[in-house]
DNA sequence: TTGTAAGCGTTATCAC
DNA sequence: GTGATAACGCTTACAA
């Protein structure tokens, strides 16, 4: 491959004069920078990034730590901050952690290795140990000490669930969720406050029985058996808010399986925008989710502490998506 | 942040052995190993992978180039890829081109930049002007002139799809697509064997009228109107294959809109595995693309051209995936 | 306006 | 076994 050195040589000048033709910078005699601009197509030149990472110390490359790519949301969320990231001339690095640590820490390594300027992390993990704070780093749906997070209005979303379940009758209330969301876990994570909005607008509205269902978060595919059984060991239970659409889905099946009607009998709602899936049924009522906002937030956040400005956390509003499940 | 000569000058030698101490390359006395560690773990050095890229003109990075993550296929090839590439010591930067051939150029440029070591790419797009051969790309389901292609043995699929429709007595058939995998487009798609397999099986068997549906390719979640109402218009079609889930997807619920049984009335066949979706109401029958092995057949692929071996072809078997509505 | 030269932080060659 | 030193290809003072 040709270097700065052979257009500089063929064209008579210093290299500096060709750096400074091809990053636009300084000033250089029009004459001077056509002979450049003629001998860089001749020959076919283009600058090395890897000597221009070297020299200006930033590679103008983001991390996006994940736990998968093969969840709707997640791929959407993906998709959205690639874009983003695009847009302000970032590519993006990305990191399928499938939650485990020993990836994520890999990850968060890259920082220090100077491998990508910044970080976006998605993580139920307990990593906080192994986050330098200096670093560019941003989180999503997650609190960490010192670091700046991005996170829908979860806890709107839970209240916004259990108006409309109110509202349209309901008596006997459940939640659905995995314990990375749930009170019991140590960890921090913004998921959690879906089940603590919903449950306190309903104590708010005079019900203090709410049937909390809460399972091990393992593969994001993996919904206990046990789940479905407590949906059908409470009969009386005519209000149901999921986690997420998925677990929402699963649920009206089995409750349509045992003959009860959705959403007439029980109303369940779901949680990331009802976006997902083949529509061969019903589309699930949902809490949406906004993809593009939520990664123009961290988006922002992380170029922002690549630049050196200090940033503030930001909760990004959640729509109630109208569906056919309650 | 520290650097290798910090580490060399607090631990009393050259930095050429502190490089083969971090790289456990070469002879080093152990007393020599272990002052040196000692002082890297004492300064928390950590070394540059910039310089190192730099050095070795290898940065350990793949691209890889599909439309978007949203779609499911997509999502889960994407995190197979990204799986298979880390096994081997690669990370990737992704590229969500949205078909644009502007975005995907640029892409191909980054293996001139030296920013990428090798690149996947997943595309419709008449890009091939632009593609040098002497880069090691690998294309998915797309043939270039000398740039090894892996794809699904989407001509069987064709076949088993056909095989299926008559062997569960279907008479009058029909095969949905959009345009880029159709026979009217210069774009040599592999995925329009499928139309191929399915057309050429069901010929074979004597079945000579089969309805095309060929709509354009834009953005991947549009089916326009028409397909619907050329479906509507057909009530004689028992046998319907679809290019892809979603799509099957869609007509299965304009069937049952009018009335129609599926299965029983009209049996359809999508492509691409049937997982996806909320299993709301029922499964689809379809023709599935394995994700692990084409992602498998893709790496090992790419990293083999940057190894600078020649690679051949390969076509990745497909499965009959049982679901309920065929 | 332009060129020389000193970084940037590694790896690798080659003496010692 | 080990240490200078020359790449790797660019940016950017600084000098001219």
């Amino acid at each position: 491959m040709a270097t700065i050195i052979d257009v500089a040589k063929k064209a008579g000048v210093g290299i500096a004069t060709v750096s400074r033709v091809i990053n636009h910078s300084g000033y250089v005699k029009k004459e001077t920078r056509e002979k450049v601009e003629q001998v860089i197509s001749e020959i076919g030149f283009v600058s090395n990034e890897i000597a221009k990472s070297m020299a200006l110390q930033k590679n103008n490359l983001v991390a996006f730590l994940l736990p998968n790519s093969t969840h709707l949301f997640f791929g959407e969320l993906l998709n959205s901050v690639e874009k983003e990231l695009y847009q302000r001339g970032y590519m993006l690095m990305l990191c399928n952690s499938s939650e485990r640590i020993e990836k994520e820490i890999i990850y968060v390594e890259m920082l220090k290795k100077s491998r990508v300027d910044g970080l976006i992390m998605l993580t139920n993990n307990n990593i906080e140990p192994f986050i330098e704070k200096q670093f560019p780093i941003v989180s999503f749906d997650r609190r960490f000490e010192d670091v700046p997070c991005v996170s829908s209005d979860n806890y709107q979303g839970g209240v916004m669930a259990a108006r409309y379940l109110l509202d349209n009758g309901c008596h006997k209330f459940m939640f659905i969720g995995d314990d990375a969301q749930g009170e019991h876990t140590s960890v921090n994570t913004e998921v959690s406050k879906r089940r603590k909005g919903f449950i306190e607008e309903l104590r708010r509205q005079g019900i203090h029985h709410v049937i909390n269902i809460e399972y091990p978060l393992g593969d994001y595919n993996y919904i206990p058996e046990t789940v479905y059984q407590s949906v059908i060991d409470h009969p009386e239970v005519d209000g149901i808010f999921a986690n997420n659409d998925n677990i929402a889905a699963e649920v009206v099946k089995h409750l349509e399986d045992q003959g009860r009607k959705v959403p007439k009998d029980v109303k369940v709602i779901g949680f990331d925008g009802g976006r997902g899936g083949y529509r061969l049924n019903k589309t699930i009522t949902s809490i949406s989710q906004d993809p593009d906002a939520i990664a123009i937030a961290l988006v922002e956040s992380v170029v922002s502490r690549i630049n050196g400005n200090k940033v503030n956390d930001k909760i990004i509003p959640v729509n109630f998506a109208t569906g056919e499940t309650a």
